[in-house]
DNA sequence: TATGAATGAGGCTTCATTCAT
DNA sequence: GATGAATGAAGCCTCATTCAT
């Protein structure tokens, strides 16, 4: 599951009632948020942007690339239990491109941040195996054209929900405007629809 | 023509010897291939990429900052002259985007550092404008749908040849064949053809 | 009282236990000596003297030229708070003299600094303007001769002390000698006392 | 006599009238008068100084170092040439003295140099050997005050020398004035003559 | 446990020096 | 003989990491 090792303390606290996870939380939640835009963010402006001395991170990560990873672990889990819950497998695959392209702007940093992942390492991201399967089984049941690679289509969907999310980013839109563009766009393209406008 | 489309070896004056520019261009080219994977790229590696000394660099460019603006500078001229060449303006929005769509590709590194100079200022690239201006033609004379905002429109275009730029990197597709599909991507997007299958 | 005045060691914050202060304190100080003879003084060269790594200096000093600026501003301060003790202004110009003499040797490291920046930035050190002023008094109240340039006078005050301080390293003598040797060369000269052995 | 062991070329160009020597002069001439206000001067700028490109420099002196020596010897050339021109053991001592303070007046960029050297080294100048001869005899005959270090006596009088050289480089005074009172200065102090007013 | 001080490796930049033309 | 290109050693500075409190 984690593909990178990180396993976190979990000690509850009987003392305090925080538990040493809720500090290790807020600096992964933090890392994430400037990670995904900055992916050259250093440890002290993490520090900084959760409120703790720069010895505090490496109390829970010892080092930087751990840092990394663990926020890496924490969207991949995020994924996979977003896209574990809209059982992309069990539904015709336009509604499951539907539900895919909501969980995948749901994801927000973390999606950015994966997909950044993808990007640098080159390897496909394990959580997001639900969504090229999802795509081939469209290729194959006729729902997806198959003409062009499978890759460019997985590229094409992750692109412009990564497009929508940031220029919505500006337009103040809403996840429900943001996906809905982002499925339009992957399934029917920009030219105008052939008869009447679109549904 | 490279994929690249970097074609500035300027040597063989035979008079001077000078080979002052075509170091200079040995080092943007060089550094223009690495900036466009790592945007954190080292002088050192830029260096070690040209074949020369770290202190050459510095014969050329004062400082890093320096040799990141030739690198963008450089893109946008190229940029500018590509797009320049393709007369967006004067043919039908069709046969506009196809000639667009071969530019972008065709600018390879240096589109993909020019998309990134965008995505870290967020401002438009003056050298897109022709594009610009040619998705707004097809809007308004209904070559292109228009119940999408334009900038999602923009950014799905430059996602898409990006996606396929980098998609074809391991497929060792051709120029063609990748400013093809990111063209039918953007245009006709994933969905089957109404009428009769694929090709 | 060391040959160079510098007693700025603040321990003793039993509470805390904090040791910055006294760091940078050891910094300033170990910089001041360095920097009295050599005006180039290397980062490394400071940090070794402190006793401390490279980059220690820059937890205190963000810049090389933030440490200049604090050493520069500490001999200020110490030459400021001496002169201001010695009352210059409202004793006799002669006991003035004397005094105002101890107060620049008595600055040790610090009057070499004030005195290589004067001769740097071509602008009076403002520490110093009580002495000017005892030199401009003694001129009007006939106790100094006027047929000379001012600042010729206050360039020799400056200049013989300086030489006596040097002369003095080598010599082994105690800061009373050293100060009465330059006054006696600056209101005296070097010709023989008229009649009688000098006081 | 030479102190660096230094010794310049000296091949009469036949063809073109000009002999290596002339260059090497410009150099190491602009190279004092850099090196006599910052003791750090670049090699680079002796050469933009001189009008010259940076590898010319080397075709002349082999380091840096060699450089800075060959302007040492050439100082300390001019230094003994003026200062045995002088004759100073065979004048009086008052004589000596006045023409000792010209002479070293005269030497300008020079006598700043081989005094920087002098505090840099913290060894006696050669060339400065009769004055300091001069201050020996007249302390024996009772034409100077002995009641002082001799070590004093010599500092004061370079010190003063160069303190007016600097004082005048604003008050454009010619040399004679700049010698004149730096001569008072050294013999008589700033107190008032004793009896009616100065000449 | 959390902090802030300290460290040192590595990146940027300058500049003395060498080399080919 | 003169030039400008190229090099590499150091110096400045940042930042990941360790340590004492």
């Amino acid at each position: 599951m984690s593909q990178n090792g990180n396993s976190n303390v979990q000690l509850g606290d009987a003392m305090t009632g925080r538990t040493g996870d809720a500090t290790a939380a807020a600096i992964t939640q933090a890392a994430a948020h400037l990670l995904a835009r900055h992916q050259d963010a250093t440890v002290g402006a993490v520090a900084q942007a959760t409120g703790v001395a720069r010895g505090t991170i490496y109390r829970y990560f010892p080092t930087r690339q751990a840092l990394l990873g663990a926020v890496l672990d924490q969207a991949l889990l995020k994924a996979e239990h977003h896209l574990a819950q809209a059982n992309l497998a069990t539904v015709p695959v336009a509604e499951g491109l539907a539900r895919a392209t909501r969980a995948l702007v749901a994801l927000g940093d973390d999606f950015l941040i994966l997909v950044r992942q993808r990007l640098l390492s080159g390897q496909d991201i394990p959580a997001f195996s639900a969504v090229v399967a999802l795509l081939e089984r469209g290729r194959e049941q006729g729902d997806l054209r198959s003409d062009l690679p499978l890759s460019c289509q997985v590229e094409a969907l992750y692109a412009l929900v990564h497009a929508c999310l940031r220029a919505s980013e500006l337009a103040a839109a809403g996840p429900e405007d943001i996906s809905a563009t982002a499925l339009r766009l992957f399934l029917e393209g920009s030219q105008p629809p052939p008869t009447g406008p679109p549904r």
